[in-house]
DNA sequence: CGATGCGGGTGCA
DNA sequence: TGCACCCGCATCG
């Protein structure tokens, strides 16, 4: 009865179907989709993609699974000499991520402090991506809509790396040095939700109490 | 240093 | 069970 729909799979099956076609990669996969990839692929290999996902356990060692860190941006919201915005590429190390926040807005002409914009994009909490690997194929599938701009690319965020090490500044010191006076209140625990969940959530289970 | 993966372990539906 | 997530360990560029 049903026909073949050689694209009709979900992330957990237990039998992916044989794959006839691949897909071209996409950096900035957003909303609920899925895509195969040949097997030989770098960028899926690497299971890479423009927005900044982290790895996250979830204790299947078939699945890998990881999930959107949002994108960090200035606290002021100021826009720059090219009027774009402040849309810093979150550091994918739970430590850089938190020495990231606070740092002054890049914008020499600001006042802000860089603070990061969390995903909330799949029911109020972050986007998530699946990479799952065959013999013949890696197999993606993401869950969510972001619900914030891109972050800069990696590449982009990798060159301000070995920039900010070499370039201005100090070299580096033996000796210690930052901390400040602020504490970064850690708004990790946040979750207010009831904010702003009108967006097409395609696929939300229940979401019952808000 | 930090990007990435792994997996033990926790707290909640 | 499924999911989000904290934490340390290890590899690699």
């Amino acid at each position: 009865m049903a026909p073949p729909h050689h694209f009709d799979w979900d992330i957990n099956d237990n039998n992916i179907p044989k794959v006839s076609e691949f897909d071209v990669f996409s950096d900035w996969a957003d909303g609920h989709c899925r895509f195969v990839y040949p097997a030989e692929l770098e960028e899926a290999k690497r299971h890479s993609s423009g927005w900044a996902m982290r790895n996250t356990n979830n204790h299947n060692v078939s699945i890998l699974k990881k999930s959107c860190l949002g994108v960090v941006v200035c606290s002021a919201r100021c826009t720059l000499d090219g009027g774009q915005k402040v849309h810093l590429r979150p550091a994918i190390c739970d430590k850089a991520r938190k020495k990231q926040q606070g740092k002054p807005c890049p914008n020499k002409a600001c006042a802000g402090k860089l603070e990061v914009l969390p995903c909330r994009g799949h029911c109020g909490y972050p986007v998530t991506h699946f990479w799952r690997h065959t013999d013949q194929a890696i197999f993606f599938q993401a869950k969510g809509v972001h619900d914030h701009p891109r972050p800069e690319a990696k590449s982009t965020a990798e060159a301000r790396r070995s920039l900010t090490g070499r370039g201005l500044s100090l070299p580096h010191h033996p000796h210690h040095n930052r901390r400040p006076p602020p504490r970064i209140p850690d708004t990790k625990r946040n979750l207010f939700l009831g904010h702003k969940l009108s967006s097409e959530n395609t696929q939300c289970p229940k979401l019952s109490h808000v």
